[in-house]
Formats: C-alpha cells, structure tokens, sequence
RNA sequence: GUCCCUAUCGUCUAGCCCGGUCUAGGACAUUGGAUUUUCAUUCCAAGAACCGGGGUUCGAAUCCCCGUGGGGACGCCA
C-alpha cells in the first residue's frame, strides 16, 4: 500500500455521465497504479430527493465498470462519513477556524470568505504552472444555513487526507478558491491533475447528458461490455504510448500515469468505441461470449432459445466471429430458434439480379436431399459438384441457399450453419421459400 | 465582457520538453483490392493533417510573440 489517496465525489443526479466515468476510471487507475486508496465520496448537500435511488445509477455504473471503491458507501472507512449530507457537525468546525483568523465574513445572510488578492500557482501535474489571481470573495455557507461546494470539497480533502485531486479540466479556474481555502487552513495541498473534457461528438461544446453516448446507463442498457467501454474511456486523454488501444486492464494499470495524460480536449467518437466493443467481444473466451450473448438475446428479443444447450452453444460459438455488438445478435440469430423469420428486401433484390436463382435453388434441394452425411464438408462438396456440372459459379447457389434458409444475404459461415440447423429444417425451409422469396 | 486552458489527417492520437533521423507514424472511419467458400470476419493498399502571420536559427511540427479557431470558468449549482 501507498499512501496516495484519490477520491471521485460525485453528485447524485440520477445519471451517471461518461465524463464523470472517465474521472472516476482515472483516478481509479491512479490508485490501483500505485497500490493507493480510491474513495469514493458523496456530494448530496441538495439532498431533498430521492438520493438513494439516485446514488445506485452511480454505484451501479461504477460496478458496471469494475471501479471498484476501497472507503465510502457499502464498505466505509476510517475517514467517514462519506456522505457531505452527514458532515455538517465538520463544517461547521471548519467554518470556526476561518473566523478565527479572519477570513471568514458575514453578509447578507450569507458567510463569505475574504480572499488574499494575491496570485495563485496551482502546480498542475497535467498543466504545469498555472498563474491567477482570485480577485473576489466567494460565499462559503448559503443564508440558508448550508455550505457550498469550493469549501466542502476542500473540507473533505483535508479531512479524508486526500493526496491527489484528478478532476476535470472545468475545474482548473475553480483551483484558485481551493488553493485559498487550503493555504488558509493551513492544510497541506495535494496534487492536482485536471484532465480534458469530452467533447460532444459533433457540433459545439462539451458532452451534456442529452447527447447520444453520453450515459453509462446506455452502454449498459445496450450490452455493450463493460471491459470495452472502460478501455475506450482510458484512450479519450490519456496516451500508453506504446502504440496500443486495445489493452487488458491489468496493462492499463501498469502504463497509466500522468505524462500520458493529454491537454487538449478530446472529442467522443461513438463508432470508435463500437470498435473497442467489437474487439473486445472477439476476444471473449467462447464460454463468455455465450453467457452474455444468451443474455442480450433473452433481455433484448422475444426470441425462445429452447432448451437444447448444445445448439445454443453451437449457435453462439458460430456467430461469435461475426458478431459486431450485441445489439445486433438478436437479428442475427433469429433463424436458429424460430421458422418464422423475416426476409430481406434488400438482400433478395442483391440475389434476383442476375439469373434464375430459384431454379439453381431447386437444384440445390435435390442435391441437399439426397446426401448421404448432412455435414459441413459434405454440403460444400456437394454444391460445388453441382456448380461445376452446371457450368455456373458455386457463389450463385451459396447465396440463394443462404437467403432461403435465413432471410438474410449474409451471416454466419454458410456450411457449419446448414448442418447447425439440420438436415430436416433446411429442406422445409427451402421447399417453403419459393412460395415466400419468388 | 474579464480571466484560464488548448491547437498535428474527418475523429482519437504519436512526434514537441532535449530543433535536423518527419517526403510527419499508428488507430477509427472512408474508398479500392485479395483470400478461386457465401459473409458482417481476416489481410493488403489508397486518399487524408503540422490553424495563419511574424520572429529566433544554417535549419522549426518542434523554441518565442501576435492573431484566429476550439474549450472552460466567472452562481448563495456541483
């Protein structure tokens, strides 16, 4: 263990947004870089609503991503409560202290704290040396009685000994008032990182949670894999230079510190991270891939997967290859479980265009018929005799076939996929297609 | 408006700190080929960038200044 303590300290809204994942993966991988503590620390000072529910959206998307916390809500800690809602006793000793020296000011209601007027420099481990003035007094209690953020935030610093502050690069004007804050509490500074922001994907400014990707519960919701998501999050700013982005946490962790961290604010790019998502599904252990493909069809489809494991397994390890993410694999997979399956218009008009495929159709049913072993390599031997004899290209009859028996122009490797789906079903289905495709 | 940060392919970025090895590298996306077994896979290839202007220097993507663009902060929000 070392004794670097980073913390996230999010406020529950309700959502969970990608730019706050991304401050908690890095302070995380700061942590488990240096054998430190991650604690994970709650803003709910507006606490009237429902925070309870609120806070699971966040804990929930941070389980999601394996940012796993060692002080805070559920596991505790020496340095608690971990709740701002529950250390107002604090404050208030904090807020006697500033008195005591001067530096904290009554006015209209409100408690105000008197600024120095002189520069700051905050040592920025991303930033370098950032100069600024901080020219007015800030409000630290409201009239209402309640403290405001700068002077809880650096409040709860002090007091849970956090060694390192990696927040985002909104914040890197704010420092000024923490800056004051720490220097008037006497109180030893801890580093500060700011990273970039993630900027919205196309038009202006950063990413709001109305954008599209903005949400973890989104990923979540569409099965992408956590493992994808956090990866791609780690690359938006920060750079292994070792010419890798696709990388096993366990790497990460080892590569992750802050010269790696960029300036420049990075814009979200949602085909990249379906990238990210599709390597890593590759990837996945064959028994993986079936755990959670099974699971995005069944919460995803009205598909009725029976109870046949060994085809549910045959089917999965044959689509996987394929799979680009799993919000498509319902579609993909459809045939397998169900005769009734739709047909593709723009795949039949890609077929029909030359030729008479439902006449090498025809041919291919006869064919398929009479075999005497209905398996993978007896199939292909079989269509391409029969290509041959005819004078024709085997592709012309692979696709009808194909298209008869799935629906679709492509999919999964044609020849294991007929012997998957059997020797039974294919004829039914090809002596059913004329009727339907022709 | 004031202050702060930033600026390399459409996007994420390497290179910049310690100027020459940069006819600027990789990845995503795009386009075109190949695998005489379909295909959504794989492989190969192509196009695609140093924001502009000054300076320093024998030499600048790399250092300095000024513009401009982008972002952020200026709440009794967090």
């Amino acid at each position: 263990m070392s004794n670097v303590r980073v913390r996230f300290a999010p406020s529950p809204t309700g959502f969970f947004h990608i730019g706050s994942a991304r401050t908690a993966l890095f302070n995380w991988l700061y942590a488990r870089h240096t054998g430190g503590t991650f604690v994970l620390r709650i803003e709910d000072t507006d606490s009237e609503r429902n925070s309870e529910e609120y806070l699971n959206v966040i804990k929930d998307g941070m389980k999601w991503l394996g940012l796993d916390w060692d002080e805070g809500p559920d596991v505790g800690g020496n340095f608690g409560p971990y709740f701002q809602s529950k250390r107002d006793g604090i404050y208030r000793e904090y807020l006697e202290i500033l008195r005591s020296k001067g530096r904290a000011y009554d006015k209209d209601g409100a408690v105000f704290f008197k600024v120095s007027g002189e520069p700051q420099v905050l040592h920025d481990a991303v930033y370098g040396d950032v100069e600024r003035v901080e020219e007015k007094d800030f409000p630290i209690f409201r009239s209402n009685g309640t403290p405001v953020f700068h002077f809880v935030n650096v409040v709860d610093d002090i007091c849970m000994g956090i060694t390192n502050v990696i927040r985002g690069q909104d914040h890197l004007t704010n420092t000024n008032k923490h800056i004051e804050l720490f220097k008037a509490f006497g109180a030893p500074m801890p580093q500060f990182a700011h990273i970039p922001l993630i900027l919205k994907s196309e038009g202006q400014g950063k990413m709001s949670k109305r954008d599209r990707g903005a949400l973890i519960e989104e990923y979540q919701v569409k099965n992408f894999m956590p493992e994808a998501v956090r990866n791609y999050l780690c690359m938006l700013g920060w750079n292994p230079k070792n010419g890798k982005e696709i990388m096993p946490i366990e790497e990460i962790i080892s590569l992750f510190d802050f010269s790696g961290i960029v300036k420049s604010n990075a814009r979200f790019d949602e085909r990249k991270m379906a990238h990210f998502n599709t390597e890593h599904l590759r990837a996945l252990p064959r028994d993986k891939f079936r755990a959670i493909a099974r699971r995005a069809v069944e919460s995803e489809s009205d598909i009725d997967l029976g109870k046949d494991e060994a085809y549910i397994g045959k089917v999965f390890d044959l689509c996987q290859p394929k799979a680009a993410n799993m919000e498509s694999l319902p579609s993909m997979v459809r045939y397998f479980f169900s005769d009734d399956y739709p047909f593709d218009s723009a795949g039949r008009e890609k077929i029909f265009k030359k030729g008479d495929p439902l006449a090498r159709l025809a041919e291919a049913f006869e064919v398929l018929k009479n075999l005497e072993s209905f398996d993978k390599d007896s199939i292909y031997a079989a269509i391409c005799s029969l290509a041959e004899n005819a004078g024709r290209k085997s592709s012309e009859y692979f696709q009808i076939v194909r298209f008869a028996v799935t629906g679709q122009a492509g999919g999964p490797d044609l020849f294991p996929m007929l012997e998957i789906l059997g020797r039974e079903r294919v004829l039914s289905r090809i002596g059913s297609a004329f009727s339907k495709i022709g």
